[in-house]
DNA sequence: AGCACGCCGACT
DNA sequence: GTCGGCGTGCTC
């Protein structure tokens, strides 16, 4: 007897065996989507993960109900990747599975209430009660019910009673129905029916019958101007839009062309199409002339390529890397192979794919989270079966079905976006896309301007190679930045609110110019937080630990954790006095500031606030483009990959709130931001100015940012993670325990360290310690932090006792409502 | 996630 | 007593 190991689209962190009867025994392989019963009654599908013989011990298992499919969805190497990446980031491979299909392909069936066929209502009325009855007379005028709307139905929270009553009395029944979520987008079209168009003499005939209708005449002289089958009649086939038939150019009377549909004239179908714009084939240009330095680089990518399996691409901001990718996937395309095009946020694509869609046409498949599931599951088919050849997207395109892949670039390797956090799998995509390559025998460039410590460690150890871009394209220079110490201004009385004289001078001058300039906040919002200036009380979350937020657009404050809003106090809640001031400075005070300090300028914001509609973002982007905004204020959001020509000037309001982070990749961070962000500046033409204000002008790091000294800041990182025992010299494991009360928490976390430091020894574990922010959405937390060696350890099996460590925790009737949550390699 | 079921307080 | 809310446990 064969059993097979099956995934389903539930919450459960594990795989369920279920029998292998024997009439699918030859067809069914790992990949399948198979139909099985699970729970109660309901039906699943699920994705078949193993095939084995050994029998479970402790129940029997059930039998696969059908095979829903010829070719399996997933394929083995799928398979494959979602068992590496449950045995690396220590979750289950069910886990996987949800990040990594479509919920269009994970379709799952719905109870529904029908009546019993037996059953008639009005015979029975005295054996239903005034609940039940409701019930029915709804049922007989609905046909099905869904079992989740009863409750609805009734007015009552648990309809669990009167369910089961009335399905002893054989009044219904309950029935599963499967919904498959994904719709193919069909379009309506129309033709002439086969006998007129393969005779096309008997149109003329037509022609006379239709003599005095004009409108019908109207309508077939329209049709034969476009689908000329007199010419060919298997033109006829396709025939024509529906919708555009009737609308557009010389409009038709629906009425009549439905008539003639009536009469056999004209026949309706229905087609298929892809919910991607296609672009026509003829207008695919070739991929842009590199640069000598550019071309240098290329070639440098290409040998490095042929000896190691990845290749560092470190260019530095503006030195047009892009165009050593397409070069790159280019060539990928003419060998017939795949490329997968890897980018840190959605946000960037929109500027990017418009680019690329230029380029490589409709081979270009499109893949982000932001994506509707129909949408996903098109570009999943696509890349299945070969339609798509390079694939842009975000790290969740590391799961495609991808069958000859050759290349993977991931842009900006360094951004932390590429790290996923919850839910699990919490994978890395720049980590993960090495895997898959592995598995495709593909290549990796990874590429950025600042890279990461990891990559660059690895380029330097000689495990990736490495190739340089050190200028930038054209004729553009790097920035020239300077380094504004706020404290002096401030003493020379030069600090106008948050702007020194030198920042809003050089703004004036730019825009007076005609140029347009960026400025740098870390921190959305008008202003960090309210407090009273009598007793200092500052108004916190109600379920987070953590001041809230002040927005000035609604005159309200906000918690960034869980999205918590309230009106502004007017008094303090603590002493009642009214003296409520504001502290601290985000966006939207740069804003308003700009506004007072430079009244002819026109100011934008880009942040999480201005960007939450759907398009806003691109709306943002667009005016600036255009030359509407003078000066775009903004968070991190700025620094990410924006490239406009005539941004000469960047302004980073505060440097140090950054190096000050618990975290020990705080400095990493500081540098790659501050480097990108004034990379912004002068990328075409005459050189930029960065203006950097800080109350640390001394600071070594804002020196090696200004010399754009991405070695020495290397080196002296890299020699403090080496002292400290932090990556890459180690590896690091986080686990964060979760619970309603806060001394609940506390004692399991306790406990759970002391597994840990028994088990693998008290220099590998540190914690538990509470986290700066130690209760979101109204739990507590702690952390213990795990850090293993790199080498000369048994990695599997350092897992499994962190493991055994988590479940012995759990086994304590008193933990059972505490959670524990592991983070491998966090960021 | 559903769904079943058991326990417990509020009410006929 | 009995109904309905709520917490808990199970699903191959």
């Amino acid at each position: 007897m064969k059993f097979a190991e099956v995934l389903l689209p539930v919450p459960i962190p594990k795989s369920f065996c279920y029998a292998i009867p024997p009439q699918l025994d030859l067809e069914l392989v790992v990949g399948h989507r198979v139909l099985v019963e699970f729970g109660n009654r309901k039906m699943y599908t699920g994705i078949v993960s193993e095939i084995h013989q050994k029998v479970p011990e402790k129940y029997d298992p059930k039998p696969i109900l059908e095979v829903l499919e010829v070719e399996p969805s997933v394929l083995p190497s799928q398979i494959k990747l979602w068992q590496w990446v449950a045995d690396y980031y220590m979750c289950s491979i069910g886990e996987v599975l949800n990040v990594a299909l479509p919920s269009g392909l994970k379709l799952s069936s719905q109870s529904f209430l029908q009546i019993h066929p037996h059953f008639i209502v009005e015979e029975n009325l005295e054996r239903l009660n005034d609940r039940e009855f409701t019930l029915m007379s709804y049922l007989e005028k609905e046909q099905t019910i869904p079992y989740t709307q009863v409750g609805e139905i009734l007015e009552i929270k648990s309809p669990y009673k009167t369910i089961k009553n009335l399905i002893e009395m054989e009044a219904i029944l309950l029935i599963e129905k499967i919904k498959e979520k994904y719709k193919p987008k069909m379009e309506k079209r129309l033709r002439l029916v086969q006998y007129y168009a393969e005779q096309p003499h008997l149109v003329d005939k037509l022609f006379e019958h239709l003599a005095k209708k004009t409108k019908q005449e109207d309508a077939l002289l329209k049709y034969l101007s476009l689908v000329p089958i007199h010419d060919d009649h298997l033109l006829n086939y396709h025939g024509v839009n529906k919708r555009e038939f009737l609308h557009v150019g010389r409009p038709l009377s629906p009425s009549s062309v439905g008539t003639m549909t009536k009469n056999g004239i004209f026949e309706e179908f229905e087609r298929q199409v892809p919910r991607f714009e296609l672009s026509a084939a003829d207008k695919v240009q070739p991929t842009p002339v590199l640069s000598p330095a550019q071309q240098e680089c290329l070639e440098k990518t290409i040998h490095g390529l042929n000896e190691k399996n990845v290749c560092l691409l470190h260019g530095v901001t503006g030195s047009g890397k892009t165009e050593i990718y397409l070069q790159l996937i280019k060539s990928v395309i003419d060998n017939g192979e795949q490329a997968l095009f890897l980018i840190p946020e959605i946000a960037l694509t929109s500027q990017l794919v418009r680019r690329l869609k230029v380029y490589f046409g409709d081979v270009l498949g499109i893949y982000h989270s932001k994506f509707s599931d129909n949408e996903r599951v098109e570009t999943w088919k696509g890349v299945q079966e070969d339609q798509f050849q390079v694939i842009v997207g975000t790290r969740s395109s590391i799961f495609l079905p991808f069958t000859d892949l050759s290349l993977i670039i991931v842009d900006e390797e360094h951004d932390s976006s590429y790290k996923a956090h919850d839910p699990a799998p919490r994978y890395q995509g720049r980590d993960l896309a090495l895997v898959l390559a592995h598995m495709h025998h593909a290549k990796v460039v990874l590429g950025s301007a600042t890279p990461s410590l990891e990559s660059y460690y690895l380029a330097a150890k000689k495990k990736y190679a490495y190739a340089g871009l050190h200028e930038r394209f054209g004729d553009a220079q790097l920035p020239e930045i300077k380094i504004i110490d706020i404290k002096e201004k401030r003493k020379q009385k030069k600090m106008m609110d948050d702007f020194s004289d030198d920042l809003l001078h050089e703004l004036n001058n730019n825009t007076e110019q005609g140029y347009q300039s960026i400025l740098f906040q870390n921190r959305r919002g008008y202003s960090p937080y309210v407090t009273c200036d009598v007793c200092n009380w500052v108004p916190s979350c109600p379920s987070c630990n953590v001041k809230l937020t002040y927005h000035i657009y609604r005159n309200e404050l906000r918690c960034h954790y869980c999205g918590h809003k309230e009106h502004v106090p007017h008094t303090c809640v603590s002493c009642g006095s009214t003296n409520m001031k504001t502290v601290g400075l985000g966006t939207q005070k740069i804003e308003e500031g700009l506004k007072t300090h430079l009244t002819d300028i026109r100011v934008g914001r880009l942040d999480l606030d201005t960007t939450r509609r759907k398009h806003s973002y691109e709306q943002i982007l667009t005016d600036f483009e255009e030359g509407h905004i003078d000066v775009l204020v903004g968070t991190q959001m700025v620094t990410k990959g924006l490239d406009f020509g005539n941004v000469r000037l960047v302004g980073i309001i505060d440097a140090d709130s950054m190096l000050y982070y618990p975290d020990f990749r705080a400095h990493e961070r500081a540098f790659q931001l501050l480097t990108q962000v004034s990379g912004r500046a002068g990328r075409r033409g005459e050189t930029g100015t960065v203006i950097l204000q800080t109350h640390q002008p001394k600071e070594t790091l804002f020196a090696k940012v200004a010399r754009n000294d991405y070695r020495n800041f290397f080196r002296k990182e890299i020699k403090d993670r080496e002292q400290y025992h932090y990556p890459p010299y180690t590896r690091l494991i986080k686990l964060t325990v979760r619970s309603e009360k806060q001394d609940l928490t506390n004692q399991a976390s306790e406990k759970l360290a002391r597994l840990l430091v028994n088990w693998l020894g008290q220099k590998r574990i540190l914690g538990p310690q509470e986290p700066g922010i130690n209760k979101i959405r109204n739990y507590f937390l702690s952390e213990i932090l795990i850090k293993l060696e790199r080498e000369g350890i048994d990695l599997k099996k350092a897992k499994g006792l962190i493991q055994k460590a988590i479940l012995q925790q759990k086994e304590e009737k008193a933990f059972s409502r505490v959670w524990v949550s592991i983070d491998v390699d966090p960021q």
